[in-house]
DNA sequence: TATTGGTCATAGACACGGTCTATAGCTCCT
DNA sequence: AGGAGCTATAGACCGTGTCTATGACCAATA
């Protein structure tokens, strides 16, 4: 027995409370009185209760009309914020992007677009998550990230996968191993010398380590170090031999204090990718973000 | 510009929020799926937003869904307690009743109906606003009472006024003046004792003295008090004869402890009555109220 | 006291849109 | 593979909210 449609009654009547008025109620409502009239009397007879006293100079809240209106008023109150909220968050005003990858693609791949959506839109919060590939990839199923950047290739038929870069990985060396410039090494002889990985079990060294059984080598680190950071400035230390992205490192090949050491054999190279939930609606700051990006 | 409506569909999407589906929400809503569906779906283009993800086994909110429901979920809390509030009302559950009158007209007229009323309907906060009868007239215009109770006769076209019950005043003595009973006393022969009448400007003082008035003699009191149980409390310890209305000292004429002086004019008929403002809805409380006095 | 300009109420017609039924598409589970 | 959920879509219909036109009323003017 619901004979609901209320809801629209209220707001009807909040104004005309509001204005004092039914014709002010009209106008603000952009209706004609005798709509505002019936709407009142309707609500009236639902209510089971004269809300207003009518008179020369328009209308009055009864008792129990203001007892209505205390209540009505908060709750319209709530449903303007409600409107101006989604309006921001439209217009990307407001909001969280929530992005999750490891700190090196932040901070050698994203970062440049992040700082240029921040400028653009200073409302919005970003939310960076670290974490592995497959931690990423659960952030995204549990809905904890909006998107995810992680190295390609991505085989999972919940996510959509789309690869903005590639990037090529390799091995460099500091001033220490100069002799080594411009040689083409094989992996026997690249293996006499120290060499330096990522520790984590990264996409990156899984990459190489595997390229290397391929040919019957067992790539063991000499040092292992936990970030980017740490593989670069051991390089340029003289520590050993990095095996880093290329495009990381762009600012220390180009000045001199790395140079790469050529294989024999090509390191493939590895793509970086953005993906989503694949069905999922997408927030309208990810989709403006991967729309920068690409 | 202003696309209005949404009301409508925020309680549809209040439903589907904290149902988590649409089905059940169409349920709770006495609506068919379809038509839930539907409504959602407008109100994600209204807002443009995406505000929930749908899957196999219903629907869950989006992260801008989460936002929006936490401003309609306390939105739609508020209109359901207004609409309880309401009923409450409307039923005389809750509420209140403001009466305007004297101080003894409750308290010998109107209290056993104010008891009646009380018990009947005890969720009803009671009101008993003390003043004269122009005063009394003058808070019903300002509506900050939602009835009055005076003597009669009152012409005032703005207000509509019902006769309860007719009233007799009379003067009465105590012991004291045992020789006045069963006689029948002039004006003059009354004036030769002390007489003892209410000290404020009330109806009765003013219908007395002009009675006396229209035979050429002016009635001066000897004592003046301010409340009808001193106006008995006096005459019973003999202090002088008192005018009082017949009906408050029913008890005092019963036990003995007073006794009626005659006259031999007759004192014109007093009538009490409940007054309303004309043209002006009435509370529901008000209205039982009056139809437990009629 | 008649006039004017404001208020709200009423009547009746119209058209928009909310709701329905029927059906399809999808995912999960057995 | 089939069934049992769920939501989405299509199209028709009827209800109702809105409109215009008008009336009734009141208050403040002249």
């Amino acid at each position: 027995m619901s004979m609901t449609n209320n809801d629209e009654l209220y707001k009807v009547f909040y104004w005309a409370a509001k204005m004092g008025s039914l014709t002010q109620a009209a106008k603000a409502l952009y209706l004609t009185q005798p709509s505002v009239s019936h709407a009142i009397k309707q609500l009236e007879e639902r209510v089971g209760v004269t809300l207003f006293y009518r008179n020369a100079k328009g209308v009055a809240l009864t008792q129990e009309g203001k007892i209505l209106f205390s209540y009505i008023e908060q709750s319209q109150i709530l449903i303007n914020l409600a409107e101006e909220k989604m309006v921001a968050l439209k217009n990307l005003d407001s909001g969280e992007l929530r992005i999750g990858g490891s700190d090196s693609l932040f901070k050698h791949y994203l970062l440049p677009f992040l700082e240029d959506f921040h400028i653009q839109y200073p409302g919005i919060k970003l939310h960076l998550k670290h974490g592995t590939t497959p931690e990423v990839i659960s952030y995204l199923k549990d809905g904890r990230i909006d998107l995810g950047v992680v190295r390609m290739p991505i085989v999972d038929s919940l996510l959509e996968v789309t690869e903005n870069i590639q990037l090529q990985d390799c091995f460099v060396a500091g001033e220490r191993y100069a002799e080594l410039k411009g040689q083409v090494l094989s992996m026997e002889q690249l293996m006499e010398y120290p060499v330096i990985l990522f520790s984590r079990n990264s996409r990156v060294r899984m990459a190489i380590t595997e390229l290397f059984e391929k040919y019957g080598h067992e790539l063991k680190p000499d040092i292992e170090v936990g970030s980017v950071d740490l593989l670069i400035e051991f390089a340029r230390r003289g520590l050993g031999i990095s095996f880093v992205t290329r495009e990381f490192v762009s600012k220390e090949l180009k000045e001199g204090s790395l140079f790469e050491i050529e294989l024999d054999v090509e390191v493939p190279p590895s793509n970086v990718g953005m993906m989503i939930m694949r069905n999922m609606p997408i927030s309208t700051a990810a989709t403006k973000f991967m729309e920068m990006v690409r």
